[in-house]
DNA sequence: ACAAAAGTGTTTCAGATACACCCATGT
DNA sequence: ACATGGGTGTATCTGAAACACTTTTGT
């Protein structure tokens, strides 16, 4: 009768968790928000914040959830986005969770809150990761890595740089956020230009900032716009995947 | 003594499932795969093709046994990529169900087959359903609004159009796709340029196709980019979401 | 006066676009 | 011969990159 046999399959429930990707700029370097885990497996050692959805929850509000838990912000002010499942039956010793991965973005938070769940938590620089000098429990160094490249491409695209600086800001301050999160060194004219050319990305309020030495700088807000047009690219001349012929 | 306290707290466990966005070119049109539902809720209704996660099984491995129980084809000659997670508690009548959505991409194939699964599936133009002509069960026109942006935003920075064509194709036949699926009419003369001076996106064979009518085309295979560097974007100066100022 | 960072102007060059034009085939 | 789509050549324009130069502050 029915043609749709997966249908009547009883579904296998399993656990369903979400993980953070929390970044931000201190001190001119990428920084990821890790926590030290208390319980075994893996007690000790760092790892993603997160926990499991409760009933009745969608998967942004235990993302938001878990952010506020975590590093005592709400997460209205800072960019919330959806990453990817990671669904591998043996990532997690416990049993079967299948985790979905958020990346959040912010300005450089004040951190961590005594007292709270934050406590645990701490910036850390994102190369030695990369590097494989500090270890994360689980698959979340995968994890950190695709966030990281997530991040890269959507400051391409997005306006997300501006989630990234506290307002207001100054021109210099969105570029060294590019510096920092593509790693790179950019021309600072030529990063101003493409900036204010792009209309609704920054919004200037006429005010001037008095740095330690040099010339004030031109205050702004981030503008309306989300998407970039045209993007905004690192490197003109990259390289492609493989060669053939 | 622990400071994880999102990690005491016991799982939730939840239902969790696959759904499959497949799309093709037929007739020079971008068609999806739907199948009309056999049981409530939404009986008789069209859905996008899915079923539940197994034990032991990654979500891949469920989009590809989905997928071939679906089209009858192994996913093995098929482009298949995680879109992502859809979570709101009540998406599903019968009750807590997330489901992580996939994008499949494939040439033009023998569907439907009896005597299989497949025999309840058919190709859909995907027009009359963002035109809200054709209702989708649950939450899959999201579902599908979601992948077309999807595959749309990979035409430009990948090579999955060839994933569109069966081997071996010409030129034109990829520039149909672009056409297809961006919905917009693209230059031949420019577009051969570019896909030409891509290293690895297409490579020769050194034969030619006669058609009914006309010079005979060129044939090629998918070379081995996978990525296009640079882009191939989708008319150079579109627009922003807002304005200000 | 000098250092340092903000901000402007200008030259150069690569690539996209538009479109004229030639080529190879079937009828 | 002509229609049709494949394929090439080329003039023009836009925008990115590089970098010289000017401005505005503190010391």
């Amino acid at each position: 009768m029915s043609k749709t046999v997966h249908q009547r399959r009883p579904p296998a429930s399993v656990a369903v968790a979400v993980d953070l990707v929390i970044f931000t700029v201190r001190d001119g370097r990428l920084q990821v928000l890790l926590i030290e885990r208390g319980n075994t497996p893996y007690r000790g050692q760092a790892a993603l914040p997160g926990g499991f959805v409760r009933d009745g929850e969608t998967l942004d509000a235990t993302a938001r959830r878990e952010l506020r838990e975590e590093t005592g912000v709400s997460a209205d002010s800072l960019h919330l986005e959806q990453l990817r499942a990671y669904s591998e039956p043996d990532r997690d010793p416990r049993g079967r969770i299948i985790t979905i991965a958020y990346l959040a973005i912010g300005p450089d938070l004040p951190m961590p809150q005594a007292g709270t769940d934050a406590s645990a938590a701490h910036w850390t620089p994102v190369s030695p990761i990369l590097d494989r000098q500090i270890a994360l429990a689980f698959d979340h160094e995968e994890i950190l890595r695709d966030g990281l490249e997530r991040a890269r491409s959507q400051l391409e695209h997005t306006t997300i740089a501006t989630a990234f600086c506290r307002e207001p800001f100054t021109i210099a301050d969105l570029r060294q956020i590019y510096e920092a999160v593509w790693g790179v060194p950019l021309d600072p004219s030529n990063f101003r230009r493409k900036v204010l050319k792009t209309k609704g990305f920054v919004k200037p309020i006429g005010e001037r900032r008095l740095p330690d030495i040099g010339r004030p700088a031109a205050l702004f807000h981030r503008g309306l716009a989300e998407i970039l047009t045209p993007p905004l690219m690192r490197s003109g001349t990259a390289s492609i995947s493989r060669e053939e012929m």
